[in-house]
DNA sequence: TGCTTTTGTCACCGACTGGTGATATAAAGT
DNA sequence: ACTTTATATCACCAGTCGGTGACAAAAGCA
């Protein structure tokens, strides 16, 4: 087996293996050389170390929700725009979440984002803050009323971020049980009779 | 200098120490003794181990803001009964954080919190969900408009805790920068406006 | 066939980790 | 002064870490 495509595909994906069964602490040349069967040198020679490897896992992996996913298609966006302002967005945030809770591994890396930066969690940042532009871009087309909605979709993502992050952990927060999908249904029905409230205002 | 509680005491504070220098990852039993100039098998001898130095330093530390910081005095907390809900609410949000960014070391581990358990995550998870049913307990006096405030409250500390845990390592998100001061107060100032459009429909 | 390049293994390095048993030394009690 | 006890140091363990140089074997090419 000198095939050396297999060879880096197998290194490449042990990231994603490792991190998912052990968690990111464990990632390192010598266990994703172990999990991948291989030498720890071909770290080195194909990938010029951990972070170039990290690279590449970034533009390997499905590890965040495209503008699709969120937005829908066409259609979807019209259909969208349709709504009021403050169920649109709310179904936006709700899609936005759904996705995330979908993808542990994403979790993981978002979580580390926090205390360590290294190559793989700086791909992660990048991609989020892409997609964060075309969203933004994307929801213009939204009826919503006036507010300074930079800062409130921030304040909304924030909020995701962290209740992803750390009901991982941590399953209570102020006596809510954060795991339960209720308790994401009721920030997000609390969020839309917020925006709901500031739209009666606005006429 | 066989001074047992003087040495005991160099131990704890080295943790605090070793988590402002190097963060949290650098704290280890062989990092802890030898900043505190001291061998590391008293760390066994007198905590049991790192986990005990964890809650030995948890218990000396002043790192989590008590009701009293947020809330004020009790003339204070009956000045804040005759604001208008939203500001009055905004207002405890607005000290919370100031308290939270105050303290670096409690913010690292908060970090941490959700990267891996420990005593002394532990102890900071335990001292932070007492301070919630306290303040649970007091913005009751408040005049709230009807909501499910439990859900709301806790989407606010979500974004407060992620804002102020990300923005240590990653300066902007969505554009914004969100280690100014500015883009704290116009969170807070989405905030009290939602809440206000909802006093002003519960009329 | 023989030579070169690619692909991969192996053994080893120094530095660090958490953890322990034996030992020195200062203080306290008699 | 002598013994006991509390306090602290030291040397060492096995294991892991990231990293490197020497070598083996397969593949490509002449």
């Amino acid at each position: 087996m000198r095939d050396k495509l297999e060879t880096k595909s197998k290194l490449v994906s042990s990231v994603g293996e490792l991190i998912g069964r052990k968690g990111f602490n464990a990632v390192g040349v010598n266990a994703v050389a172990r999990t991948a069967g291989v030498d720890k040198v071909l770290i080195y020679r194909y990938f010029d170390g951990l972070e170039g490897l990290y690279k590449a896992y970034a533009a390997s992996a499905d590890f965040w929700p495209s503008v699709e996913e969120i937005l829908g298609t066409q259609e979807q966006q019209a259909e969208l725009q349709s709504l009021p302002g403050s169920k649109a967005l709310t179904l936006v945030f709700r899609r936005y979440a759904q996705a995330l809770r979908a993808r542990p591994t994403t979790i993981e890396i978002l979580a580390w984002e926090t205390v360590e930066r290294n190559g793989l969690t700086e791909a992660l940042e990048h991609v989020r803050e892409e997609m964060g532009l075309k969203m933004a871009e994307s929801m213009r087309q939204l009826n919503l009323p006036n507010a300074d909605w930079p800062s409130i979709v921030n304040m909304m993502v924030f909020a995701i971020h962290y209740a992803a992050v750390r009901a991982r952990k941590i399953r209570h927060f102020n006596g809510i049980d954060i795991q339960a999908d209720e308790a994401w249904e009721r920030m997000f029905l609390s969020f839309e009779r917020m925006i709901a409230a500031m739209e009666v205002l606005d006429d």
